[in-house]
DNA sequence: TGGTCTGACGTCACCGAT
DNA sequence: ATCGGTGACGTCAGACCA
């Protein structure tokens, strides 16, 4: 094949350490002439292709994580109305009554139409390591998800928490937290959810009067639910 | 290279043409012995793997356009009654009316942290069904995009567990879920994270006020789970 | 033309399940 | 040990922009 094999030694792996600084010593603007030039063209053009693949991955990754938390807002916002009961409030409507019951009515038909849901794997990830508590957020305010806040801010009687697990380097043993064992937790969750996005779980297998949303697309899982107690 | 260019004559390329049907003619549950064996089951391996990743990514795809047209018809809705109104209406209110006015703000806040403009670029590659997720305009540091973890790639074959508390309040004890059951999904899932989690929590344990720098590369792998009690 | 950006692909590494 | 699924990567093709 011979490739060229001039300087692009990774033909297919991972070829770690992204070429963040290099340099191209040719004028910027000007035709290649020679072959030499125009090889070394192309390949800092693959180098700086690879980088942009890389910023392109992340900035899909990111959209992601923003659809998915802003549907989980969404939801929880939805939840907590009663949906029946406001239809018939018309001054809270901003447009007719109709309009809003063709909103509603489309949005349940698609979720209840619409499968969406993938396997229930969950893949639990490291069977034996750790639970490492500590506060990732890109997306809250500090003050929002200040620890303070969860503290002591006994005055409102609403409670409201998320867990968040995520995938992290392993730490020492010592401080894993041994009663939890996240293979057995993580069946848990996945099993009883075992058919597709759980809409009408809600409904009525469980005792919740709201919404759990099990996304099967992330790995392992990301699991929405509201429950109101009491 | 040479690349035993057995059959595997795609080394880069499209290579359209999905081997949906291949059939092996190697005893599904042997060893291989040959070299020629252990040659055939890996192209064989490639072949399927390359079937199995474009389902991958197939589903990935279709989860994305669940995710943006879930988002959309739940924007819908929303805008469609008047929230300000709506908030002083108790008897439309599943829950209090703080609880209520949380998860606006929530929403409110994530919406205005999170860039969220969405360049709505219309994608002339339309083969009618793809679909083109729009890519979101996110507000990050230039940091995030840097390729920083790729560097220390010597320790991120082990991955573990965190898990994180965000904007959370107290639990009252009363409350505490009992012992897990599997009928009760809720109660599966939270009650073991709940008890390490608050009893760390009460014991201090738990850095939340550090924060550890944000791994943007890796996929966050999240469970969220929300629970209100009125 | 030159550039960047992104969809799609094939590959590999890794994991859990079998 | 083998297999399927998937995250991550690098590459190419093609769009769009300078």
């Amino acid at each position: 094949m011979e490739m060229t094999d001039f300087e692009l030694t990774s033909n297919s792996q991972s070829n770690l350490a992204i070429p963040t600084n290099f340099k191209s010593t040719l004028p910027p603007r000007k035709r290649a002439k020679t072959k030499e030039e125009k090889e070394q063209r192309r390949i800092e053009r693959i180098l700086r292709n690879r980088r942009a693949a890389h910023q392109s991955r992340e900035k899909k990754r990111l959209h992601l994580q923003y659809l998915e938390r802003k549907c989980s807002l969404l939801e929880n916002l939805l939840n907590s109305v009663n949906l029946e009961k406001l239809a018939d409030h018309k001054d809270v409507l901003t447009y007719s009554h109709d309009a809003f019951v063709a909103s509603l009515d489309e949005y349940r038909d698609f979720q209840s139409t619409r499968g969406a849901s993938l396997d229930t794997r969950a893949s639990s990830h490291s069977s034996s390591d750790t639970f490492t508590p500590s506060p990732l957020n890109c997306t809250m305010e500090p003050a929002t998800l200040s620890p303070k806040s969860m503290r002591d801010s006994a005055s409102d009687q609403e409670t409201s928490w998320e867990l968040q697990m995520f995938k992290t380097e392993n730490v020492p043993e010592s401080t894993t937290l041994p009663a939890v064992d996240n293979n057995n937790l993580f069946d848990a969750v996945a099993s009883p959810l075992a058919d597709p996005l759980c809409d009408d779980i809600a409904g009525n297998s469980l005792p919740f009067d709201n919404s759990i949303d099990l996304d099967n697309w992330r790995n392992p899982a990301v699991i929405t639910m509201t429950r109101k107690l009491q």
